[in-house]
DNA sequence: TTGAAAGCGCTACCAA
DNA sequence: TTGGTAGCGCTTTCAA
């Protein structure tokens, strides 16, 4: 059954009221009897310039009478910049750890007077997308993940962006990168399963689109951990449902792994589940390790280990922010702000 | 151990080249030997003129060359509208029911040529947010949560948004609605563990900040539900911690429930496992009943009972905010948009 | 202490 | 088919 709209009968039509058009400022200004610059100084409490209080006053008044509120755009186009912060929206559900981080960053970034918009870009790749944003000429850009080209760093930082920051495993020729080293994650994972004995390791790669960015250097991250060594690695793909973790679980045993390294927790829980339905027994017979570190593992049976991930500080990056912004002519910096260490719990 | 950003040995500095200043068309003009106008007129497609294929070409080239990108605010002040469609930036981590939602919607409303920001909205409340977000002068404002009154929508449609919709538990007079009744979870879930023969009711209430606008109508609804019967309703408030869960588990007995709805899946699942541990019998002694239906809850043992939630399709929201933009003079709609229904597992 | 006016980048009207 | 130009709302210099 599909859910629909219904409507619910309303309150009588209000015939909504005179639609005024916006007040300006030279509106406040004519109910105030002063002029616009003056309106502007009071409103902005320009320093450079004394008004008396009566003007003040009045102009509050008329202003507040008016609901005078000031256009972002004129305000902007005049001043020749913004101070605007420019992301994109994320186009996937996104855990809690990812959430907080960019809470985190939105509040520090407010604290600079920055203004945090994140921009819906649906459709949009590389180019297109950062001609989009281009238009909007924020002071910096913030990219998780990758697909920014270089070419679109220079598109942006020609259409006046001060700061490009990208969050991924690579960095960009002319953006301030912040490597998220999702090997590490990877590669710890790998280290300790084959430090727990283990030789033939699975690594669930999700089938879900848009997380390639993050699981093939996991993926890879393992691989880099056994290379050299006697053990082995089998890349399974795995799409985030029941019965997909089902069928994998069924063919377990003939894929002869001893442990999995699961992308992440949510993917763990339900790789081992399925698993445990199938009679596989964990962690004797295999090994489960998860990512991210999630509460959700702490209540699994057994207690799902996990590589704990440490997101840069919301503050830091705001910083960093800030001072790409105010020197624009530094070179970038590459930073690595991705802490990895396991979590050994009871499931490996 | 805190983790700390570390700077890596960069190439060296390129010394950032002369920083031009941003092009504008009067430069994409200037390279082409034509006036703005002609550069406005073939950028833009403008139908009621026709331009010459070789003067195109001339416009098209230079504006290329210069890496021209045209300036979004001064075209919005220009033109006296925009279309973009702001909505504040979630302030808590939000789970994939909603995170989907907000996807398809963006999608939704790019198909509509709208263009959605979500705004980063930190420490600001109410008045000082409307004003905040009245400054971007977005065409359409929405609005999930509590949070805004009528006084705010007054704010924003005498800025120029022709449209405000708030999803939310109540109508806000001005704005149309998306009435999220989240008391029909909590009937739901009171409706079920009373006709599954439980008495004594308790209900999980997150102790999370940000979280009330939802967890309260569900609480009223499991009241409503038993409202004159002879069951009876606890609130339960629980932070979302293994900590916080084990204390409450351990005083269940002399709680004396035999049943709980827990706000969430999420909650559920933390305090299932609780009480398990505590050697709770579930279904048995106590039922447990979750709600959003998460992958994660078919995972469990006992399979964890939920209230499935169907949020309006993205689609039937983008055309409600398209049909009022088209035309603001309409009076406010509103429409409940928020399916719940019991999904009976083995937990209840 | 206040006002007049220029100009940010763009589009659209009117003339050529 | 193209160009000149006014003006969107705002801030800021310069004069009064």
């Amino acid at each position: 059954m599909r859910y629909v709209m219904v409507q619910i009968p309303k309150t009588p039509a209000p015939a909504s009221p005179v639609p005024r058009s916006v007040p300006t400022s030279a509106d406040v200004a004519r109910l105030a009897g002063v002029s616009r610059a003056t309106v502007s100084y009071v409103l902005n409490n320009t320093s450079a310039v004394r008004i008396s209080e009566p003007t003040r006053r009045r102009v509050h008044e008329a202003a507040k009478e008016l609901g005078y509120v000031p256009h972002a755009a004129a305000r902007s186009l005049r001043a020749g910049h913004s101070r605007m912060v420019l992301m994109p929206a994320p186009t996937f559900p996104v855990g809690p750890l990812y959430s907080q981080f960019i809470s985190e960053l939105q509040w520090a970034l407010g604290r600079l007077e920055y203004t945090v918009v994140q921009f819906g870009t649906v459709g949009l790749h590389g180019a297109e997308a950062a001609r989009a944003w281009a238009e909007l000429r924020p002071v910096a850009v913030l990219v998780p993940g990758s697909g920014l080209g270089p070419k679109d760093v220079a598109v942006l930082k020609r259409s006046g962006a001060r700061a490009v920051v990208t969050l991924g495993s690579e960095a960009v020729e002319g953006a301030h990168a912040l490597l998220m080293d999702h090997e590490a994650v990877g590669l710890c994972a790998g280290t300790h399963l084959y430090a727990r004995g283990r030789r033939r390791i699975g690594v669930v790669v999700p089938e879900e689109p848009g997380l390639d960015a993050f699981s093939m250097p996991r993926l890879e991250g393992v691989r880099r951990a056994l290379h050299g060594t006697d053990a082995t690695v089998a890349d399974l793909p795995l799409a985030y449902e029941e019965a997909a973790a089902a069928r994998l679980a069924a063919r377990w045993r003939e894929l002869g792994l001893d442990a999995v390294f699961a992308y992440n927790d949510e993917y763990a829980m339900l790789l081992m589940r399925a698993l445990q339905d199938e009679g596989v027994g964990i962690p004797q017979e295999t090994a489960v390790i998860g990512a991210d570190d999630l509460m959700l593992g702490r209540l699994l049976r057994p207690r799902l280990s996990t590589v704990h991930i440490e997101l840069p500080s919301g503050r830091d990056l705001a910083d960093l922010v800030d001072r790409a912004v105010r020197n624009p002519g530094a070179a970038p910096e590459t930073h690595t702000v991705l802490g990895a260490s396991v979590v050994h719990r009871d499931s490996s």
